[in-house]
This record gives C-alpha cells, sequence and structure tokens, in this order.
DNA sequence: ATGGTCGACTCTCGA
C-alpha cells in the first residue's frame, strides 16, 4: 500500500538551514515538503541543492524577509504564486500553490502581525479571509486539498504555554482564533489534532526563551489541514522534534503527514 | 517566558 509524506517547515532563512535539511530530507524522505521563511530571492534560492536530493522545487522569495517554497521527488504541476485577486498586496512571497499527485498543495507563511494595534494585525486578519475567498474561487470540498503551513495562529488554549498569558497576543488573540476557525469552516479538518488530541504539542520554540524545548515553552502554529476526503486518508500527523536537537536548528520544527495512495 | 536569540543586512528590523 503506498503512501505519500507531507510536511511543512519554517526554516528561518533556507540557505542557512541546508545542512538541517539535508539530514532530515534523507532521513525522513519526505514526499512533498513545503518551506516558509526561505529569506532569499529566487536569484540566490538554493535549487541545485534540493535537485541534487532528487526533489523538483518550486520558490518565490525576496530579500532578508518572508519566502515560501514547495520541493517534492513527484512532478509539481499546475504552480501559482499570490492570491491572483487583484489586491494589493500580491503576496506571492508568503503564498505558494500546486498540484502533486492530484493533491492540491497550498502553503502559506501568513503574517505575525507585530501588536493588535499595529496595521499588520489587519493585514494578517485580511490575509485569512482572502485565504477563504480562494478556496472559494479554486476549488471544490470534494478536492483532495492540503493547506499547510506557518499561519501564525495557535487554535486553541492547549496550543500555547500559559494561555491567559497570551489574549492579546497577535497569534492567540480571540479574534484572530475565531476567524481562523471561520476559514477552516470552509471544509478543512486539522489533520495533527485528528492523530494527537494531546497537550504539550508545539512547533515553535522561541529563541529568546531560555532552554524553551527542554522546558517545553511554545506554541502550536503550523499547521496541516485538509478536506475531508484527503483527511480520511491520514495515516499519522506528528512534530518531529529531531531538528531541534541539531546543529545550528530553526526555531521551528518541522509538522509531518502521512497519507494513504 | 517577546529583556535574555537568531538571521539577513547593515549598524536595525522582524520574528
Amino acid at each position: 500500500m503506498g503512501e505519500i509524506k507531507i510536511a511543512t517547515f519554517n526554516v528561518n532563512s533556507v540557505r542557512s538551514r541546508i545542512p538541517v535539511l539535508e539530514k532530515w530530507i534523507q532521513s525522513s524522505r519526505v514526499n512533498v515538503l513545503c518551506l516558509q521563511e526561505t529569506k532569499t530571492v529566487d536569484e540566490t534560492f538554493p535549487a541545485g541543492f534540493f535537485e541534487s536530493l532528487g526533489y523538483n522545487v518550486v520558490y518565490r522569495g525576496e530579500k532578508a524577509y518572508n519566502g515560501v517554497a514547495i520541493a517534492s521527488n513527484y512532478p509539481i504541476e499546475d504552480v501559482h504564486f499570490g492570491f491572483e485577486d487583484g489586491e494589493e498586496p500580491l503576496a506571492e512571497t508568503r503564498l505558494i500553490r500546486a498540484t502533486i499527485k492530484g493533491i492540491n498543495v497550498v502553503n502559506t507563511y501568513i503574517p505575525q502581525g507585530k501588536s493588535i494595534d499595529h496595521e499588520d494585525y489587519q493585514y494578517k486578519l485580511r490575509f485569512f479571509k482572502r485565504m477563504g475567498m480562494l478556496f472559494d474561487r479554486n476549488f471544490r470540498k470534494e478536492d483532495h486539498l492540503i493547506w499547510v503551513g506557518d499561519m501564525n495562529v495557535a487554535p486553541t488554549d492547549i496550543d500555547v504555554t500559559s494561555p491567559e498569558r497570551k489574549r492579546d497576543h497577535v497569534c492567540f488573540h480571540k479574534d484572530l482564533k475565531v476567524l481562523f476557525e471561520e476559514v477552516k469552516g470552509w471544509g478543512f479538518i486539522d489533520i495533527f489534532r485528528k492523530h494527537r488530541p494531546g497537550e504539550g504539542e508545539f512547533s515553535f520554540w522561541d529563541y529568546r526563551v531560555k532552554n524553551a524545548l527542554e522546558r517545553n515553552i511554545g506554541w502550536r502554529i503550523d499547521h496541516i489541514l485538509a478536506t475531508s476526503s484527503l483527511g480520511s486518508l491520514s495515516i499519522d500527523c506528528y512534530v518531529d522534534r529531531d531538528p531541534r536537537s541539531w546543529e545550528k536548528p530553526s526555531d521551528h520544527t518541522p509538522v509531518v503527514s502521512i497519507f494513504k495512495e
């Protein structure tokens, strides 16, 4: 029985993460790897590195900030960048989608928002609303569709450490969480929670928090969501903490999902 | 547990 492994990983600079990526891609044998915060323009994106490991790769980035990519050892078809909705900014370095083995893969790096009174937070809320419209325009609820990425939202109290202290945080504010649930309500299942309902499961540990990983002070803000037809084929979904114990880790770690083919 | 680090690129910003 064939399986397909799809992962999301905020690498915090793809070029500085090449040693971690090499080790992780070879040990995980991931089939579809969605990256965020590649932090490089396309001219200096290390496409040859992925190709040398037998992966195709599509990407769109900018200098120092943002940037998304999809790598796969299967053909990558029908690639789109940004919202294509005529609204500025088009967010081409935060949103990339493609079709791989008949699965529609949407990879997003959603704005963090800075603070709830900052204009970037309004952009973040607008980003989620535009995601809902993108799904309406391009997909049907019956499609095999997977939406992954760093979404900069921790959906519930068990997705953060000390939720009471985070009520006004841009990744945990009520308005944002309600909106996220609304967009998910288009037809998505949280694949991670389907398989791991318990607390203490995080994908991001702040570099600034001393021994955050050891003390498990983190956030679950990297998500794997799928439509029910694809979601019913999921076998497992988990956070792989290994890359956080390696040299030069990202502040995020891969979230991995496995589906029956 | 966003004072306390890391990455890219300047000498500061974003997360």
